[in-house]
DNA sequence: CTAAACTGTAACATTTTTTATTACTATTAA
DNA sequence: TTAATAGTAATAAAAAATGTTACAGTTTAG
């Protein structure tokens, strides 16, 4: 299972991006969400560090876009959330007297880099202008 | 995080593929991938069902590949595990009463396929021989 | 200058997923 | 006919993801 941070970064930009001047609170977006407030405040806490999003404190405090939707790529986002793209790896470290089991896991990284720089790429090429017009 | 699924099938038809006229017991696979044996007869299971390999049962046996290695496809081995490019989606169903919440999931979903198609057309160039010819 | 509405964050609880183990049946080769 | 193997179900344990509560700090409005 992946963690759904991506897919609640793009929908709390995406609302961002349908009201550009206001200050939202975490408590609206919740409540478009469907999640506890408290993991909104998280998840911006990451958009904040990449310079994504900036809030304020206070009554009447909130969180708004740092930058145009034109100016923000899926890719940025995804990479706020730490998140990677891999097909997994086996849990324990293999068995490094085998020929396989000692060279796996460094070709599996090689693999999963390509894949990474591919997907990238694609993300790239999007915008959260783009994301955010098909609503 | 993602299982290890992926990784397990791949080890598990290297292996295959370095001792092509043998039957391998899932005991000798354990002990390369380093699991429990019979998560890797789960996997063979999932292996087989999709004709990667073949398997015979009592004394002697074991598993051995059914198609040549230059034959298949990294997207297939994907493929039997059952295992989804996404990057995830929240938990509970978003509010259906918000613009956005009602068009999130529908959107995310159109942008995942863009993405599986990319990366399913990357592994479907890359057979197990090519992979395999790193150890 | 105080109350209300916010953010930020830590600590902890719950749920879900993944991985591991045990135990057993059925099959086959020697 | 015994030993080595696959197949599989049931259950346990570990890890990850998600959810909740609580509270300190900040800001605005009155």
């Amino acid at each position: 299972m992946i963690s759904g941070k991506f897919a609640i970064s793009i929908h709390i930009l995406t609302l961002l991006s349908k009201f550009p001047d206001e200050y939202l609170s975490s408590e609206f977006i919740a409540s478009s969400v469907n999640l506890n407030p408290v993991l909104i405040r998280k998840e911006i806490g990451n958009l904040k560090k990449n310079n994504i999003v900036t809030s304020k404190e206070g009554k009447n405090g909130g969180t708004k876009l740092n930058i145009s939707p034109s100016k923000i790529t899926l890719q940025q986002i995804f990479e706020s959330t730490f998140e990677e793209i891999t097909l997994g790896y086996s849990k324990k470290e293999p068995n490094p007297k085998c020929p396989v089991g000692k060279e796996i896991n460094t070709n599996l990284n090689h693999l999963y880099s390509d894949l990474n720089n591919t997907i990238m790429n694609q993300l790239n090429g999007i915008t959260l202008e783009e994301f955010a017009k098909n609503f």
